[in-house]
DNA sequence: AAAAGTTTCAAACGATTGTTTAAATCATGA
DNA sequence: TCATGATTTAAACAATCGTTTGAAACTTTT
């Protein structure tokens, strides 16, 4: 047992929840996972759910700075013009869906990430909130500066859809196998999926009733 | 008190269930809720998990109907012909965003429903795959009848990605806030936007370095 | 109006939850 | 080597969970 304790519980309690979710994750469950006492996660952590936070704050941060990275080193590429709609979706569900391809722990992580977007409990959604806030706006004025034509609110809500393909993506082929046997062994297929479906919708025409009424109506393309 | 104590307990386990979860709902939540004695739960029902299983099928029978029937008269409109992808897309995902459209319950439910898709706990996963069957089967035969050329796994993914869109854009504004403040009061407008963005993503071409080898490389649009 | 069947009710059940306690064990530096 | 602090341990805590019970209240049938 080279490990700490510590982090064998971030282990466990990862791989659980996961599998059973936040709330049918029992304490004595992770304890007995992670080959440590009952009492440790309060120990280590206080209490489950400041257990719960380390939990996605080991990761989240770590990816929202990835996150972050890989803009910025696409906003110094193109030298203060507008990025390409495709290096935005890059740099934000790229990045995302590579961790979700590492085997050590990233992949087991985004697929609770995935399954906690819709999370109701309070505590969660404020917390992803405040994790979130920067790398939301840094990309929001990154999209409203390269697509300078599409209505905010249109373009939020295209954000809006593409996290929830994302979400489904990296939840895996556990819901999937719904739809018949699937293949998702292979992350870089994954990412070849994921990114032409994104930018397909992204790029789709503005729905029509919505479209401001314009002098050519045919040209309406979102980017 | 005119409506009976079943149907009490069905609407307010379906409200309570979209707010807090479903293993963080408790039956005194619930029975509290409905005005009913914690007894009525087991009565009426059996067992919680009964009584899951009870608020998904009442909404969700019917729903599938619906998007059977849609496809169906699709389908004797074209007289044999292939059905385009749009009309399929609107059968299945039209449907679904018109009943999250209706106040009368409808709405609360496909919230619950988007939110349920990733949910881990085995005898829903196998519950959902069993009210599915049927509609996914019709659905993947007219899709594979409409888009010949492109390979099965890839449009199973893009159904998939697309269900994650959907799951997203019923949830609601709840995730979407975290993206900045939305409008989500017009139901016309939501279907609108995800149609779009359904069948840009749909249309989208075929990922390089999935494309078979063909003879026309520019021409691989999926659709 | 009596009987039979259905629904509601308050109370309690055992099991399990997250958390706390105080003693035991381990590790570290003087 | 001893003392100090950090960690682990077994046991118990109160609270809450889903479920069960048996009698009361209400409906329907005869």
């Amino acid at each position: 047992m080279e490990i700490d304790t510590r982090t064998r519980i971030l282990d466990a309690a990862e791989r659980l929840f996961v599998r059973h979710g936040l709330d049918a994750t029992t304490l004595r469950m992770i304890t007995a996972e992670a080959q440590a006492n009952l009492a440790a996660v309060n120990y280590h952590f206080g209490s489950k759910e400041a257990l719960i936070e380390a939990v996605f704050r080991r990761r989240l941060t770590w990816l929202n700075e990835q996150r972050i990275a890989a803009l910025t080193a696409f906003e110094a590429e193109a030298k203060g013009a507008p990025l390409k709609p495709r290096q935005i979706v890059e740099a934000f569900f790229g990045v995302a869906i590579r961790m979700a391809a590492d085997k050590n722990g990233g992949q087991t992580f985004m697929r609770l990430l995935g399954r906690t977007y819709t999370e109701p409990t309070d505590f969660i959604r404020t917390f992803l909130a405040d994790e979130y806030a920067e790398v939301i706006a840094r990309f929001k004025a990154a999209f409203f500066k390269a697509l300078p034509d599409v209505p905010q609110e249109e373009f939020l809500w295209r954000f809006h859809f593409m996290m929830g393909a994302l979400s489904y993506a990296i939840s895996g082929a556990d819901a999937l196998r719904l739809l018949g046997p699937i293949d998702d062994s292979d992350p870089e297929a994954l990412y070849a999926r994921l990114m032409s479906f994104l930018i397909g919708g992204l790029r789709a025409p503005l729905p029509e009733v919505l479209a401001k009424p314009a002098r050519k109506p045919r040209a309406n393309r979102a980017a």
